[in-house]
RNA sequence: GCCCGGGUGGUGGAACGGUAGACACGCAGGACUUAAAAUCCUGUGGCCGUUGAGGCCGUACGGGUUCGAGUCCCGUCCCGGGCACCA
């Protein structure tokens, strides 16, 4: 019998499912491994070839831990809430639940189409109330929290509470709003309850505020900024605005520390880690205080990570935003700085980057005294300095900084250098911290390190200043103006916000008319004119009608799989005290940021409240790689045409050859997108003349009548210079009809011409496409000679390019699959034609899990035939079963212990593609030996159960084993087989390779040596040189030195 | 500008400081076929030379450490990603 992939992936599927051999326990004495990957959000356009690299590499590791013995969590579940299904809902009508549902039902079809080891008992999906229940529980919890910086942990306000009412708040050391006011005891307790629950939301860990949002008109919603990309939304490209509304906000800045601390701990890549601490962005600095020159005892504070400069401190620049800007404008002043706050105030974020280099900025005509100095400098207005980090004000060093440099330079201010090392000052600002100091008063003379200690000490005894750590971060915005997400469990009385009581939750979702907001401009929550608290016959409160934001459901989720259908608790302590956390944690490195920092937050604050185990929740982190796309390459094409047509050829290497195309004129206006999908692999194309494009006109018009959007491409003949002379138009015709739906083609009688129309948007063919460089000239150009450009970088690099006679050159790009770029390769379609197998180990086998790399079918072949032979060792023609019982060979031994030691290893050090190799290094040995011994193809299928685990399980039940493969043991390797009682050694002479010799396994190393000089070809490279040195490594290598 | 990754055949990619290019694709030649497909065998980094000798050069470039460097160190160039008036 063949080998028939379909029908053995069908068979065992099934019974996977039946066997239930996938359901896991926590009730078990092995140890666990929980590999879990990022969960997907179902879009409506499926799993295309991208998704599954991440989902098969996890999978590979569980089954194959579940070998070693361990008990192996590894579920799936979606992250359901979001904006896709919602923007669906606005647009069709279609409520998000039910499309959401639809999406789901399809991704899991596709997914179990894959053979994957998901336990799908316990699928979660966010948007599920019974699971969004212990999302709003989390959210109860922080807002019942804050977190104190003595003993750095969150605890219940309560706890503060008492505080207030027997001390104020001046001792507490607590993570808390900047403007947060001084209060006595007393003064808590003669406030109101309103004002008292006010004044909690400085320290609660969630809370509203008004503050400067990202928000995005378009969208109707707010973004937090890892979700805007250069000023526009990273999904769907709108422009953002700053807006200044009320949110609800996450603390995040209080686990600042510690979210930098927990990355020590954890395995992950190193870029991750970076991007976290950069976006956590600590610095270290002090605060100082700078009197405001006759403003009695007002003082603009600055933040510095430059102390030691502060003698060349020779003005202040606050940002446009700044409280005192309008306080200390000098009446004369006051006009000008209006209207540049005014026109700061209008400029976009976008501009605002756009414009870095510009130096704009206006004087306040107010002096500050530089508390070291006592000089009076002068006090500037300039949008270079930000509102939102530090305090919103500078000391200008122009020394030193650069910025600070080009302000004095453009404002003729004064640049007193500070350090005897800088130089060059004429300019540029020199940041060094290297020499001494000058002009600096106390610290003249010191180093950099001496001079910080003076410094701070000064200041402290002051009172004008202290040293200070300052963070990037910003509190994370949580709430947003959308229907489809977890309603907070949040009721307002008085203005004020309160928790509903945990009774009542799940707060679940109202069903609404529509998906907008109100006419007053109120969330879509809020048309839910009947959903409100009552908590008593009398009493009546209206819902925050804010959402969550998309993060919030994904950041505890690994714990609900932990325990998926728990209705006491977010996660049973039994299961969580087994699971503990994430082993192994898989997903794309675009959440570097985003639900990889909040998540963590999140875990630190459970675990600062004794519900979780561990501090960091996933010990080892992998970013596997994108499968990218071979986009479409895009015409625009009025921005090319001027003649009648536009004459375009295509190179494509692959075939050696060019393919011709013509756009007519009335069609420039659109945007032409088409891809190439060559099913002519083994034809060549010539280009014919550009005169018949009148017939090509008539054909087009043709296709158009029929509806179809087409391309019209019009080819003469085959190549007759490509070995295929033989080939005619009536050929060609026939080989192209046959791959339908691919290509139309069409034979102009009369001209005895044959046209190729493609369809715009066809998808891939599986059997062939290439990367493409395309030239475009004009009709009246004659045919381009593409070889002699060939070389041109232009052709090299993919990248459009405008050629040096008006001619334009463009390739296809290489990006993200998206389905609005026509570049999706759907995963199924590879499965039905390869096999779920072939396709699992051919993701693999293309390279490192980490790596990117554009989806190609070129190489399937290669693992479609190691399949087969695979299958060939087991079963013969006829389907006889060609395997005996006899004891194998040394040989044999070796080839497959061999192999055991190198999947094991590779395995363990993920290193996927390099076990595959060794399979098929093991399966063409056995083939070489015509080995089909017991003994031998076991223990074989075994190695290949977690890569191709349909073939494995069939062969595994041919071998006459009734439970699954799934529960077989991973053969373990043995030395001794590999053991040989000679031994080749590479000899080298100068370091360079010159010979082998053989040795006994037992020789010395002075026997070495002497076999070693003996040999003719170390005797001739010696030559009469005498030999200095040898040195043997055991079982590696001999190298000479002459 | 700053911070991370990377640069290896025609291609995807292998190589604890120890025989560079495993494995696979592609290509070339051959076998089997009426033919094609499938399958199998052989070869395949470049150059020179042999025509079953062999030699030289090769891991972006230039230096260095080492008996020995794709791998470690210094400098340069290029590509990818992230951050960016962050004081």
């Amino acid at each position: 019998m063949e080998y028939t992939p379909r029908a053995i992936e069908k068979k065992w599927s099934e019974w996977w499912t039946k066997k239930q051999v996938y359901r896991v326990s926590h009730t078990t004495d092995k140890p666990k491994y929980y590999i879990l990957n990022m969960f997907p959000y179902p879009s409506g356009a499926g799993l295309h070839v991208g998704h599954p690299l991440g989902y098969i590499a996890s999978d590979i590791i569980a089954r194959y831990k579940r070998l070693r013995g361990y008990n192996v969590l590894n579920p799936m579940g979606y992250d359901a809430f979001g904006l896709p299904a919602e923007q669906f809902a606005i647009e069709k009508g279609v409520h998000p639940a039910v499309s959401t549902e639809q999406n789901i039902r399809y991704y899991r079809q596709q997914l179990e189409n894959l053979g994957l080891s998901f336990d799908w008992s316990r699928e979660i999906r966010t948007c599920d109330p019974k699971y969004y229940k212990w999302t709003q529980w989390i959210f109860s919890l922080l807002f019942e929290h804050y977190y104190d910086l003595d003993a750095q942990k969150a605890l219940p306000i309560a706890h503060l509470v008492e505080r207030f009412s027997q001390e104020g708040n001046a001792r507490v050391r607590a993570a808390c709003d900047d403007n947060t006011p001084k209060i006595t005891a007393e003064m808590w307790n003669n406030f109101s309850e309103r004002e008292q629950q006010l004044f909690l939301l400085h320290y609660r860990l969630t809370f509203p505020e008004e503050s400067f949002v990202n928000w995005c008109p378009a969208l109707g919603t707010v973004l937090s900024n890892d979700e805007v990309k250069d000023g526009v939304s990273e999904r769907g490209g709108y422009p953002v605005e700053r807006k200044r509304m009320k949110q609800w906000s996450m603390r995040i800045t209080a686990y600042a520390e510690r979210l930098l601390e927990g990355l020590e701990e954890v395995d992950w890549p190193e870029a991750i880690k970076e991007q976290q601490r950069n976006w956590i962005g600590r610095s270290q600095g002090a605060t100082v205080q700078f009197p405001l020159q006759g403003h009695g005892d007002l003082y603009i504070e600055v933040f510095t990570t430059r102390i030691d400069t502060i003698y060349g401190a020779t003005f202040m620049v606050l940002a446009p935003e700044h409280e005192l800007v309008p306080r200390i404008t000098t009446a004369t002043r006051w006009a000008e700085v209006q209207s540049y706050l005014k026109w700061a105030a209008s400029r976009s974020e976008r501009e605002r980057m756009a414009e870095v280099k510009r130096v704009t900025g206006v004087n306040t005509g107010a002096f500050a005294i530089n508390p070291f100095t006592k000089a009076a400098i002068p006090v500037y207005v300039a949008d270079y300095v930000l509102a939102g980090y530090g305090t919103g004000a500078i000391m200008a060093v122009p020394s030193g900084d650069q910025r600070d440099w080009n302000f004095a330079r453009a404002f003729q201010l004064p640049i007193v250098p500070i350090l005897d090392s800088q130089k060059n000052l004429e300019e540029a600002a020199d940041p060094t911290k290297e020499g001494r100091y000058i002009n600096s008063g106390m610290i003249n003379g010191l180093t950099y390190e001496e001079a910080v200690p003076v410094l701070l000490k000064w200041l402290e005894e002051n009172g004008l200043g202290k040293a200070r750590t300052q963070y990037k971060l910003r509190n994370a915005v949580f709430s947003r103006q959308r229907y489809w997400g977890e309603p907070l469990p949040i009721y307002w009385k008085d203005g004020v916000p309160y928790l509903l009581p945990q009774h009542e939750l799940p707060l679940v979702l109202p069903e609404i008319d529509k998906y907008l907001p109100t006419e007053a401009g109120e969330p879509p929550l809020a048309r839910a004119h009947h959903w409100r608290y009552r908590p008593s016959p009398n009493e009546v409160y209206e819902y925050e009608y804010s959402t969550m934001p998309g993060w919030a459901g994904s950041s505890w989720y690994w714990y609900r799989y932990m325990d998926p259908h728990n209705d006491e608790a977010f996660c049973g302590q039994e299961a969580l005290q087994y699971w503990r956390c994430v082993d192994w944690y898989i997903g794309g490195a675009e959440h570097a940021v985003g639900h990889l920092l909040y998540s963590r937050f999140w875990n630190h604050f459970l675990y600062d409240l004794g519900l979780v185990p561990e501090r960091e929740y996933a010990k080892k982190l992998t970013n596997q790689g994108m499968i990218q796309g071979r986009s479409s390459i895009v015409f625009r094409a009025k921005e090319f045409f001027y003649e009648e047509y536009l004459w375009v050829k295509v190179l494509q290497p692959f075939l050696k050859e060019y393919e011709p195309m013509i756009i007519p004129k009335n069609r420039m206006e659109e945007t032409f997108t088409y891809d190439f999908a060559f099913a002519v692999n083994d034809l060549a194309i010539e280009v014919v003349s550009w005169k018949l494009v009148d017939k090509i006109e008539s054909v087009r018009r043709t296709a158009e009548a029929d509806g179809k959007r087409l391309l019209v491409l019009f080819i003469e003949e085959l190549a007759k210079n490509i070995n295929q002379p033989e080939l005619t138009a009536e050929k060609i015709r026939t080989a192209l009809h046959s791959r339908e739906p691919f290509f139309m083609a069409e034979v102009v009688p009369e001209i005895d011409q044959l046209f190729v129309s493609y369809e715009l948007t066809h998808k891939y063919s599986p059997e062939c496409f290439s990367r493409l460089y395309v030239d475009i000239s004009l009709v009246n150009n004659d045919v381009l000679d593409l070889s002699a450009a060939r070389h041109l970088p232009m052709f090299q690099r993919a990248n459009f390019k405008v050629g040096p006679e008006g001619q334009f050159l463009c390739g296809s790009e290489i990006e993200k699959m998206s389905k609005s770029k026509y570049n999706v390769v759907n995963p199924d379609e590879i499965v039905e034609q390869y096999g779920a197998d072939c396709y699992r180990m051919y993701e693999m086998f293309l390279g490192p899990i980490e790596a990117s790399k554009p989806w190609d079918t070129k190489g399937i072949t290669g693992v479609q035939g190691f399949l087969k032979r695979v299958w060939g060792h087991f079963v013969g023609p006829n389907d006889t079963w060609l395997v005996n019982e006899e004891p194998p060979s040394s040989e044999e031994w070796r080839a497959l212990h061999t192999a055991i030691k190198k999947v094991t290893e590779d395995i363990e050090r993920f290193s996927l593609n390099t076990c595959i190799s060794h399979l098929m290094i093991l399966s063409n040995e056995l083939r070489t030996l015509k080995c089909h011994k017991r003994a031998i193809l076991e223990p074989t299928v075994v190695l290949l159960a977690p890569f191709a685990p349909h073939l494995a399980e069939e062969l595994w039940h041919r071998l006459g084993y009734e439970s699954s493969v799934c529960d077989a043991s991973w053969p373990t390797f043995d030395e001794r087989y590999l053991a040989s009682d000679r031994v080749v050694y590479p000899v080298q002479v100068n370091g360079k390779l010159r010979g082998n010799i053989e040795v006994d396994a037992s020789a010395s190393q002075e026997t070495i040596v002497q076999i070693a000089l003996e040999q003719d070809f170390v005797r001739r490279f010696l030559g009469d040189n005498g030999v200095k040195k040898v040195i043997v490594v055991p079982g590696r290598i001999v190298n000479i030195v002459a």
